[in-house]
Parts: C-alpha cells; sequence; structure tokens
RNA sequence: GGUGCUAUCGUCUAGUGGCCUAGGACAACGGCCUCUCACGCCGUAAACCCCGGUUCGAGUCCGGGUAGCACUACCA
C-alpha cells in the first residue's frame, strides 16, 4: 500500500512526460550526423518511456526539395527510429518504393508550413507586448550597410538607424503596411544581459546579450516565420521536455532562451543538450555531403535523387550495410557505454544510453569502423536472409555475364554457398567475388596464383587426380563425416580426403602443391573455402570437367 | 574580426585527484591455425596540446596560451 505521501509527491511534483522532437528541414537527403541526432533521440525517449515526434520543419520555401520528406522518413523507418507522434511512414504501405506518410497525435499539423496561423498569434503577442518589432529595410539596405560598416549587426546600438517601427511614427508605419511594404518582424533583444543556458552536455554556457542580434522571426515575403520562432512556439505547444540537437544550435541556444522568457514560458523551457559534431574523416571540420563523393563511401542512409539539381548520392542501405550495423556504430560515434561494450541491439542502447555519456567533442567519421560493424551484423544474419538480400545482385551479374538467371529454388543451395564464404565478406554486394565461381567455370586463371602454386609437375598431378576421383562413386563423392583432431576438436572430414590424401602420400607428393593446382582448376585462383566443400557442391562431373579444361588451359 | 564550444594512441573512446608503468575497439604490424584466400585466436607498436598554479600526489581541479571546430543570413 502507497502512503499518501508517496502519491502526493508522485503526482504534485511529478517529473514532466519526456517529449523529444527529431525536427529536421526538406532541404535534401538526411545526413548521417542528422540520423545519430534522431537516433539519440529515439534512445532517450524509449529510455525515459517518453515520445518521440517528428516534425517537419520547411519554413524556408526556397530550400524545399521535392522527395526530402519521404526520404528522410523512410531512413528513419529503415533504421527502426521509430516515431509515436507526428510525421511517419505508414507501416505496410510501403509497396515499390511508394511509401505513404501518415500524421499521428494531437499537437499537429506537424509540418511548420501549415502551421502559419498558430505562428501568426505568437508574433502579435511579442509585437503587443514590445518585444519585437516590424523592420522595413531591404535585404539591399542591409548589404549596403553591412558593407559600409565593418561586423554591422543589427542590435540595440544599430536598431534606430534604420527603418523599422521602433524609428517611424505609427502612422508611417500603418501606410508602409496598406501598402503592402514588404516587412520582418524582429526580436528585439536588451542589451548587457548575460544569458544563462544549462546544457546537459556541457553545463551551464553564458552568453552576453550584446553578441546577439535582433534576429528576424517572421518574413511577410512568404508569411511565414524563421526557424528561431517556429521552433520555439513548436516545442512549447508540443510539450517538448528536452531538445537534443547537434552542436551547431548552440550559439543560438541563448536567444532560444530569450524568446521563452519574451512568452512567459520560462517554466516549461525544455532542457538542452547539444551533440558534438560528426567531422571529416581527414582533414578537419563538419562532415559534408562532400566528402562522401571525394572519399567513396555513403554518408546518407538511403540513396537519393535529387529533383532539384539532378544529383545522386549514394546510400548506407544500397551500399549493402544492414541497419542494425548502422545504427550500432553511429551510436557509438560520441557516445560510450558504460563498460567496454562494442556490439549492442537497439534495445541494449534504449537500456545503457545516457546524455551523461556523450563526448563533448567532435567525432570523426571513421568509415573503416563501419564495415567492421557490418561485417559482424553479417554473421549474425542467417544463411537464408543473406541469400535472400544477394538475390538481386546475382541476377543482375548473371545477366552480365550472359549466364542463365538464378531460378532459386535449389534446395537451398546458394544459402549453403553463402554459408561457406560470408565470414570473408563486410557487405551482402561483395558476396559475388567470394561465389562467382560456383556459377561460372572460371575462364582465366590469376596469374599470382598460378605462379606460385602452378608447377612444372601440376599437370601431371591433374592428370593423375582426375583418374584418382573419377574412382569415386556419385554417392561417395558427397559424403563425409565428423572426426576429432589433434587438439580434441571436431572437424568435419570427407570421404573425398580418405581417397585423395592417402595417394598423394604414397606417390609423395606435396599435399600443399597439388591441393593448390587443383584449387586453381575449380576456381581460377588460390582463394576461397575448402577444397571439399567446393567439390561437393560442383558435383563430380563439373570438378572433372574444369580440371580437364585446365589442364588444357593452362601452359598453352 | 567577434562570441562560444572542445582538446587522451592514426581513428572512436575509457578515465570524475592516488586503482594509470593510461584500459578497450577499429585500422596497422607480427605470429598461430591452414591445401589457398579469408575468418578466428594470440601478440606488438601506438596517446594524456603547451606553460604555470593548487595538492603529499594531476590525464583528472584552476589560470593562461595554443590549436581545432561551430556560430556570426529575411538558412535551418
Amino acid at each position: 500500500m502507497q502512503s499518501f505521501l508517496a502519491k502526493y509527491m508522485t503526482t504534485s511534483h511529478m517529473e514532466r512526460r519526456v517529449r523529444v522532437r527529431f525536427a529536421p528541414s526538406p532541404t535534401g537527403a538526411l545526413h548521417i550526423g542528422g540520423v545519430r541526432t534522431a537516433l539519440y533521440n529515439y534512445l532517450f525517449a524509449r529510455q525515459h518511456g517518453g515520445d518521440m515526434l517528428l516534425r517537419i520543419e520547411d519554413t524556408d520555401s526556397t530550400r524545399f526539395v521535392p522527395g526530402a520528406e519521404e526520404y528522410i522518413l523512410e531512413a528513419l523507418d529503415w533504421l527502426s527510429i521509430g516515431i509515436d507522434e507526428g510525421l511517419r511512414i505508414k507501416k505496410s504501405e510501403i509497396i515499390n518504393h511508394k511509401s505513404e506518410i501518415e500524421s499521428i497525435g494531437s499537437h499537429g499539423p506537424y509540418r511548420q508550413s501549415e502551421r502559419r496561423e498558430i505562428y501568426h498569434q505568437y508574433v502579435k503577442q511579442l509585437l503587443d507586448s514590445g518585444r519585437a518589432y516590424i523592420a522595413f529595410d531591404t535585404p539591399e539596405e542591409l548589404e549596403a550597410k553591412r558593407a559600409e560598416i565593418p561586423n554591422f549587426q543589427y542590435d540595440a546600438r544599430t536598431r534606430l538607424q534604420m527603418r523599422n517601427s521602433l524609428t517611424m511614427n505609427a502612422e508611417e508605419v500603418r501606410e508602409l503596411l496598406a501598402n503592402g511594404e514588404k516587412y520582418v518582424v524582429r526580436f528585439k533583444v536588451e542589451p548587457n544581459e548575460d544569458v544563462h543556458v544549462h546544457d546537459l552536455i556541457r553545463g551551464e554556457v553564458v552568453i552576453n546579450s550584446n553578441i546577439l542580434d535582433d534576429k528576424v522571426l517572421y518574413k511577410s515575403a512568404d508569411d511565414l516565420p524563421t526557424y528561431h520562432l517556429a521552433n520555439i512556439v513548436d516545442d512549447h505547444l508540443m510539450e517538448i521536455s528536452h531538445v537534443i540537437r547537434g552542436e551547431e544550435w548552440l550559439p543560438s541556444a541563448p536567444l532560444h532562451v530569450l524568446l521563452y522568457r519574451a512568452f512567459g514560458w520560462q517554466d516549461t523551457m525544455p532542457e538542452f543538450a547539444h551533440l558534438p559534431l560528426l567531422l571529416k574523416p581527414d582533414g578537419n571540420g563538419k562532415l559534408s555531403k562532400r566528402d562522401g563523393d571525394r572519399l567513396g563511401f555513403p554518408v546518407f542512409p538511403l540513396e537519393f535523387h535529387n529533383q532539384k539539381d539532378g544529383t545522386v548520392s549514394s546510400g548506407y542501405r544500397e551500399s549493402g550495410y544492414l541497419p542494425e550495423a548502422v545504427i550500432n556504430f553511429l551510436a557509438l560515434l560520441g557516445w560510450h557505454g558504460s563498460g567496454d561494450q562494442e556490439m549492442y541491439t537497439m534495445d541494449e542502447l534504449i537500456k545503457d544510453f545516457s546524455l551523461d555519456r556523450v563526448s563533448k567533442s567532435g567525432a570523426k567519421f571513421d568509415y573503416e569502423k563501419g564495415k567492421w560493424f557490418n561485417h559482424q551484423y553479417l554473421q549474425l544474419r542467417s544463411n537464408e536472409e543473406l541469400a535472400e538480400m544477394f538475390i538481386p545482385v546475382l541476377k543482375e551479374k548473371l545477366a552480365a555475364m550472359n549466364l542463365p538467371s538464378f531460378q532459386g529454388g535449389e534446395g537451398g543451395r546458394l544459402a549453403t554457398i553463402i554459408g561457406l564464404v560470408k565470414d570473408r565478406v563486410n557487405f551482402v554486394p561483395e558476396l559475388w567475388e567470394q561465389v562467382n565461381f560456383f556459377f561460372a567455370a572460371p575462364t582465366e586463371y590469376d596469374e599470382k596464383s598460378l605462379k606460385k602454386r602452378w608447377k612444372e609437375d601440376s599437370p601431371r598431378h591433374m592428370q593423375e587426380l582426375l583418374a584418382v576421383l573419377d574412382t569415386v562413386s556419385e554417392v561417395d563423392w558427397h559424403k563425409f563425416y565428423e572426426t576429432t583432431d589433434d587438439n580434441g576438436n571436431t572437424v568435419t572430414r570427407w570421404h573425398l580426403d580418405d581417397v585423395v590424401m592417402p595417394w598423394i602420400a604414397e606417390k609423395e607428393y606435396g599435399v600443399g602443391i597439388v591441393m593448390n593446382a587443383f584449387r586453381i582448376c575449380l576456381v581460377g585462383a588460390a582463394r576461397g573455402p575448402h577444397i571439399w566443400a567446393i567439390t561437393d557442391i560442383l558435383g563430380k562431373a563439373e570438378t572433372l570437367k574444369r580440371v580437364k579444361t585446365a589442364i588444357e588451359r593452362i601452359n598453352s
């Protein structure tokens, strides 16, 4: 039975419900840094049993890129970053790359472009209370001012020299407005005040209001607010408890604090956490879209065809990355767990995540480590799953070689083959280089391998081997059994071992020289899985045929 | 230029005053395994930005310097 006090404490001193948001702009593909921000928000929300919202910040109509919104939602969906409220992909509606977007929740609309009327009232509130003013300076005038005065800033020192409602009388302002003159609403920042921002990752950050300019909050040209106003109003209205965003926002955090105060919302102002930036792998600076092209790896989760500028950006999904690998890799870029653990499932991340353990400094994007993570997760997938993922690649390769297409339904043969080689690849498409010889006999033989492994006696060895192998029955060809090696480990021993090895011993040939030559006949190079695993899959007829062909073709 | 943030192996990082002759992971290198290439396993090399101060004791706290980054739009 709960005491009355416990009850009292939980009701009247109840912690605010955790509500976080990811609020991207639909200006292009979702950058991998943005994905990490979304992930951290998601982990935080889940851990606290709170809500993860998705809001689209499309207040700059000029930068809108068609398809970007769908892209963002699909990327999050692919990575299993779940959205509880706002915009998201309607489940079970992803057919033929066509996905439907749904809006869920009672705090909508969740696109800022659809919230014009809401912002009007708050702009008016600020104007009425004298916390903001109307400015008529044209972009050209401002530009001229900046050219004229070095380090010009629109603020308490300069606003009285500008064309705004502070310097004009009410009649003039009314007239300009009536004439349809373009204007903006600027926030009136009071000078000389130390603004304190509490950051969950960085602690107390203090900035003097003198360095802040009178930010534009609203522009009449497109009847939309700017980021700063829309962001604060929406976060307030949507009851956001924690703002977890990139470090690039830290300098404007004081402005946001001032805005919350101007509205009288300081008591419900969200907590802030500014995440370290993702840096270029080489040199310094923020990781950018161009770095991906330059260094040859994706910086976007999904491939993106930009309809606005016609560019195509490669994506992790199309490069063969597994979503869980991307998540794990990203989670550890700027955050570490409570121990030395490297591999994390999403559930483990949710359990272990903490803003305390987010680093303060930027993290260089290490693509090599990403590959390693993918390798790890690839091994965890079943052969059947990998086969399923590999089939499109396989079909494409076979078509390119004018070979009969893969039909499937071959009794799990592909899965068996993949099981043989998966531990040597990092990505699904790489499987092709490991399995190609199962689908097509070698047409040429790797020169390096020949030089090292194909000796003068090899043709004679192979000729003799052919005779030895021919004695093995079709049934015995595929036989194998379990045995124990010198170290007590269980190993698979093939019947063919018992046929070929005694022959080699009797003739006093080297095992290495015979087997490697044999391998070259079958594979075309000195690589690949265990030789008897290969002959098992190839079958007797194909094996003998390949050896014959090799004897004829090599050295001729 | 101004303001802010940051600073441990090549990279991601552990480290919250003594457990640090600085730990883990990726990458590199070497070895083992082995018919090959890989995987795997074992091992090696590799770092506290600099200068002061506080303290019995500093990678850890403080100050200064330096460097890097971010921001400084009618972009977000």
